[in-house]
RNA sequence: GUGGGAGUAGCUCAGCUGGUAGAGCGUCGGUCUGUGGCACCGAAUGUCGCGGGUUCAAUCCCCGUCUCCCACCCCA
């Protein structure tokens, strides 16, 4: 009975408290703002959805699918999984929600929790966050897809852009944009099929992994780190000289693109994509100081996943930024935000005196100030230490003086500087301040 | 899922070859009953991650387990 378990976290779950959680904030904010700015809007998809809506989209083959999720049975007996990523319930809702009569294309954005039950470490977390955008816009009948490929290009470089833009107010470091196409259904198995042929000549100068990837996914043989593959993944054939005419005229034209916005860009032809839906372009951004998980964000065209989950012909377009990694390379920048503080702390001493220092935090609070209001008297030593400590802007000085002056005394903390004055007065001064200081 | 490292106060850590714990920072109080940052004094908080074993005796040695960190796999 007297037994006292001690709860911890769930292992790759973790709190994120003040002062982190400012940065969390100013980063989500950002986002808000950046892709308002290009015309998205917010999307809040559940955190659940039937287990068939992730197998289906993302790949039943993927380790996303195969082993990362968490699934369980609900009580009607159905299989339900907590989201891994959102590009599949974006779509779904696309479709749930008839998104094909709205003016095309829909763009939009979302943030919150992703679930996947892998090992924790650096930068991966088993609930972690992605912000995420995607572009969707219903194909209409008869269209000849070759005549949109300079709009696809175009509006691929545009996503891309924005991630980009975004990263920058972010005032994040080290910022690197890979690109590549991996072609579509009629280019990319065929290529599939050449690498394969040639990573089987090679077969035993290969490691046990890429070994078994000949067969399960030839193109992450490519993404392989070993040392000891890098000579031989360099002489295999790269799929850019493979690209069907449509491909390779899309790729063109997305560098084209990149080239008009200066969005700066290398080309990586080893950038292959983990998840089964992308295709043509794909991309990844890196980052600074994430250890061996550096990629910030990833994304890439999935046209014909709206239409796999059993909606319209649709094109889409869209990325993840991991949040988390996010804010571990600007916190590693030293871009981490510091301690709430208050813009008035009021040192209140009589009973009097108290009446009148919750009238001003009142009217303070609601011009928007951050106050401290000491719940019971204080000597006004110990109070303006508590005002230092908590980084207070201004001590509003309240006792048996200023109550029979009706002035108020203000001391400025990191001058030392002490003055009376009239509410009024004290307002105006605190806002001049706060315009400052902001 | 695989491999390596680590778990001692709220935080960062010390604790020689086994003898049941300490520092700094932080917190709180005092010196200081209308004036902070400094200084000095004092206080609180640990079943030394958990369970088992060896031993007269375990924070220390052995086994198991959990968690964290790092890497692989994979991905954001």
């Amino acid at each position: 009975m007297a037994e006292k378990k001690k709860f911890q976290a769930i292992k790759g779950t973790r709190d994120l408290l003040p002062p982190d959680t400012e940065l969390w904030n100013r980063v989500e904010q950002t986002a808000r703002e950046v892709f308002g700015t290009f015309g998205f809007g917010e999307i809040r998809p559940p955190i659940f959805e039937p287990t068939e809506l992730f197998a289906r989209s993302i790949g039943m083959d993927t380790d996303v699918v195969g082993k990362e999720m968490y699934s369980f049975e609900d009580r009607d007996e159905t299989s339900v999984s907590l989201r891994p990523e959102a590009t599949a319930s974006v779509c779904r809702a696309y479709i749930e929600h008839g998104m094909h009569a709205w003016p095309q294309p829909v763009k939009l954005y979302y943030t919150g929790p992703m679930f996947r039950r892998e090992r924790p470490q650096k930068g991966r977390y088993r609930q972690f966050y992605q912000i995420g955008a995607e572009v969707l816009e219903m194909v209409p009948p008869n269209q000849d897809p070759a005549k949109n490929i300079g709009k696809d290009a175009a509006v691929d470089a545009e996503v891309i852009e924005m991630v980009m833009a975004f990263f920058a107010r972010s005032g994040l470091e080290g910022v690197e944009l890979a690109i590549n196409s991996i072609g579509d259904r009629q280019c990319r198995p065929k290529y599939v099929e050449l690498l394969r042929a040639e990573l089987m000549k090679v077969k035993d100068k290969l490691g046990p992994d890429s070994q078994r990837r000949i067969l399960t996914n030839p193109l992450r043989v490519l993404d392989s780190k070993l040392e000891s593959e890098q000579g031989i993944i360099a002489g295999l054939p790269r799929i850019s000289d493979h690209l069907c005419a449509n491909c390779a005229a899309q790729y063109a034209e997305l560098k084209r693109q990149l080239g008009m916005r200066g969005v700066p860009y290398a080309e990586n032809w080893r950038l292959v994509r983990g998840l089964d839906y992308y295709m043509r372009t794909t991309f990844e951004i890196t980052a600074r100081g994430l250890g061996s998980q550096n990629a910030v964000c990833g994304g890439g065209r999935y046209d014909g996943l709206v239409e796999l989950l059993g909606g319209p012909p649709t094109k889409g377009i869209g990325f993840a930024i991991g949040e988390d990694r996010l804010i571990l390379s600007l916190e590693e920048a030293g871009k981490g935000g510091a301690a709430l503080g208050r813009d008035v702390f009021v040192a209140w001493m009589g009973e009097q005196a108290q009446g009148a220092a919750i009238l001003a935090a009142q009217k303070l609070r609601a011009s928007g100030f951050r106050v401290e209001l000491p719940p019971v008297e204080q000597k006004f030593g110990k109070a303006l230490g508590q005002a230092d400590k908590l980084g207070a802007r201004y001590a509003l000085i309240l006792g048996d003086d200023e109550i029979r002056t009706g002035q108020w005394t203000v001391k400025t903390l990191a001058s030392g500087e002490q003055a009376k004055m009239s509410e009024a007065e004290f307002l105006e001064m605190s806002r001049k301040g706060k315009r400052l200081s902001s």
